[in-house]
DNA sequence: CTATTAGATGTTTTT
DNA sequence: CATCTAATAG
């Protein structure tokens, strides 16, 4: 069928255990691939392999956790496949949560719900349950009562790990648990409420997608769909993700799994490393496989990284080597606090580049978003342009919210939240306007709301804002269901109509009126309203960049994203700022074994990106208020996973002692009196 | 009723 | 910083 050459050659440049692993003939195997040793190249081997032996492109499925490691997985099993077989754009993949979206699509009437339902984001899903909250009054606003994203996490929380709301708050949440009462009837509205807008949430996706798997005859056929199922990051998987791969496989074979448990940092969502720590006791006969040789790193930062992991007993026993020499030793930076941290890591990355290293090959990683606000404001004083990853998600943002909640209304008239919200854009309508309105739309005899009646429920509306009301309902009616035009072209209308309110209500509304003209763009080839909103849901821009336009997307930029974002990415350099004791390990997290083991694991992840240098800034005094005006400051203990062995295999760096501090550099603790207000008095 | 302001407050990580 | 509250002005 293909000539020897062609056909074996993904097989070149794997080493013997790589090689073993992508072409193991057994049905259940499980690959435990540390940090840096060609995991997903041994993964994409194995389709290629599989698709060499006959397995159909279309019977293969390819599941991970996150959307950029989807992306890459599938793209370069696709383009490997190639060589072997036309068909390897059929391979079917994505993350967990898109393939339950298409599954629970399919099997839509067997689960009770409409083929189109809706798909809320996490972001929908907070204003539902902050909806639902008010709703029931404000009786529940107790002071200390938590706030709309905590609800969601706790209800999260509860559906991933199959656990008892009490549980959980005990466990996670103890603060709350004075709540539970308001809270499980919040919950259960919640539900219903999602059940009668004919929507669901991403936690819904798997439940829904685990009782397909679950069922006998529709389960069957599923699993029965696929010769080779293949799940990557599987220390990432949680309960429910296990059920389903379980389900798929109950009656058919063809199962591996990669994974490292050393690097399982998601157990805030109920995901669990004992689940690939149990794997071959869940699945009999599997085969296990290690990889270990690391093609990353530099000998000194994987023996620092092997430092940090020999920290913890439990696992799988995994030591990192590699065969490269040289290379230097991780360098421990103490800085005097964080705006000297700031200054530092630009000091860093500056000269790095000035030898040669393009932005691109290096990062800056830290544990929480909001840990680099300092050094991004030094980087904007510098010019020094860069990318933030795992920051303010774009669905977040006010105006695109709005823009989603226009989208939805078009496609479900009876979204009274969508309503809600929208109305609410115009000028001099409020709550209490909004929810007149919206009275005003439902039929005599109760119901949802219809667009029809808008002549009767405008009079609600203030005089100056009625226009554009008005413009934006016949825009809304316009492109409803039935509509003829391409979706794009609807979809660039209703931004149209949006656009001029969104201007008016936000002060930077020209910024944001242009994000929604690039929003509104992407829409072209959607297959309609609905599944743009539900494609956008599931698989939103990473970073504002993505849309703000490729301005400089061609240049060179420094990367800056939290470590868990930074799962499975590499650069030749890489910078850990805020490694102190209380942020990294997080205070938060702290409290228990499993949590600081998490932590650590976290940790390692950082490390284990870096290939050729390592950079770990440890400031030692930080401010709890970054910007307030008070002085409330701490002073930092190095982080404990950076423990004497660890600092020993460092190259330590105290406090600069430059003759001219750089500028911002000196800071006291008093403020300077220059005010010449005395003069006028 | 809504808009505006001032002041307090917040426990991270992602699909 | 962003979001929420309370108090006040329009």
């Amino acid at each position: 069928m293909f000539d020897d050459r062609g056909a074996r050659s993904w097989l070149d440049g794997l080493n013997a255990q790589q090689r073993e692993a992508a072409t193991h003939p057994g049905d259940t195997l499980l690959i435990l691939a540390g940090a840096g040793t060609g995991k997903t190249t041994t993964l994409c081997a194995r389709v290629a392999w599989l698709l060499s032996e006959g397995v159909p492109a279309e019977r293969i499925l390819l599941l991970t956790f996150t959307r950029r490691a989807a992306r890459e997985m599938v793209d370069r099993a696709r383009s490997l496949a190639e060589r072997v077989t036309p068909d390897a754009g059929r391979v079917l993949g994505g993350t967990f949560h898109s393939v339950a979206h298409r599954m629970v699509r399919v099997h839509a009437s067997s689960l009770g719900l409409d083929a189109g339902f809706g798909v809320l984001g996490a972001g929908d899903a907070v204003d539902l349950i902050d909806f639902v909250r008010e709703e029931r009054g404000r009786a529940a606003s107790h002071r200390r009562f938590p706030r709309a994203h905590t609800m969601l996490d706790i209800y999260s929380r509860v559906v991933n790990s199959q656990t008892l709301l009490a549980d959980v708050l005990a466990e996670s949440f103890p603060w709350c648990a004075e709540h539970r009462e308001s809270l499980a009837e919040i919950f259960r509205d919640y539900g219903l409420r999602k059940r009668e807008l004919g929507v669901l949430d991403l936690d819904d996706l798997l439940l829904y997608w685990r009782a397909l798997a679950a069922d006998e005859r529709i389960g069957a056929r599923m699993g029965g769909s696929f010769d080779q199922v293949l799940v990557d990051e599987y220390q990432d998987v949680n309960g429910l993700q296990v059920d389903i791969v379980r389900g798929l496989r109950a009656a058919h074979p063809g199962l591996t799994v990669v994974g490292d448990d050393f690097q399982a940092i998601y157990g805030f969502r109920a995901a669990s490393a004992g689940h690939i720590l149990r794997f071959p006791e869940q699945f009999p006969g599997a085969s296990t496989i290690t990889l270990e040789c690391n093609y990353r790193s530099s000998a000194p930062i994987l023996a620092v990284a092997n430092a940090v992991a020999a920290q913890d007993q439990l696992g799988f026993p995994k030591v990192l080597w590699t065969q490269r020499e040289g290379g230097c030793r991780p360098e421990l930076v103490t800085p005097r606090d964080e705006a000297q941290q700031a200054s530092e890591v630009c000091d860093r990355v500056v000269a790095a580049r000035e030898e040669g290293m393009d932005l691109r090959l290096q990062a800056v990683l830290f544990r929480a978003g909001h840990d680099s606000d300092l050094l991004e404001l030094e980087l904007a004083r510098r010019a020094i342009p860069f990318v933030k990853y795992g920051g303010l998600r774009y669905l977040d943002a006010a105006h695109v919210k709005d823009f989603i909640a226009l989208l939805r209304l078009t496609d479900n008239p009876a979204d009274e939240v969508s309503w809600f919200r929208l109305l609410q854009l115009c000028d001099g309508v409020g709550p209490v306007r909004a929810r007149r309105v919206i009275e005003a739309l439902r039929p005599p005899g109760g119901g949802p709301p219809e667009p029809a009646r808008w002549a009767d429920a405008a009079q609600h509306i203030p005089e100056g804002s009625l226009e554009l009301a008005s413009g934006l309902i016949e825009a809304m009616s316009a492109a409803g269901s039935g509509c003829a035009q391409p979706t794009g072209v609807q979809v660039e209308r209703l931004c149209a109509a949006i656009v001029p309110m969104i201007r008016l209500r936000y002060p930077d509304g020209a910024v944001r009126a242009g994000d929604l003209d690039q929003l509104a763009r992407s829409a072209a080839n959607a297959e309609d309203v609905r599944h743009f909103v539900s494609e956008l849901v599931l698989d939103p821009p990473a970073s504002s960049a993505d849309f703000a336009g490729p301005p400089h997307l061609d240049e060179d930029y420094l990367v800056l994203s939290t470590v868990h974002s930074a799962k499975g990415l590499e650069w030749d350099a890489v910078h850990l700022i805020g490694a102190y004791d209380g942020n990294f390990p997080s205070d938060m997290n702290a409290g228990s074994e499993e949590g600081i083991a998490e932590e650590r694991r976290l940790f390692y992840v950082a490390l284990t990106r870096a290939r050729r240098r390592l950079h770990v800034y440890v400031p030692a005094r930080y401010y709890h208020r970054p910007r307030g005006g008070d002085d409330a400051h701490g002073y930092g203990q190095a982080s404990r996973f950076l423990t004497e062995t660890v600092q020993r295999l460092c190259d330590a760096t105290g406090p600069a002692d430059r003759s001219w501090p750089a500028p911002g550099g000196v800071r006291e603790d008093r403020l300077i009196d220059v005010s010449v207000d005395a003069l006028f008095t």
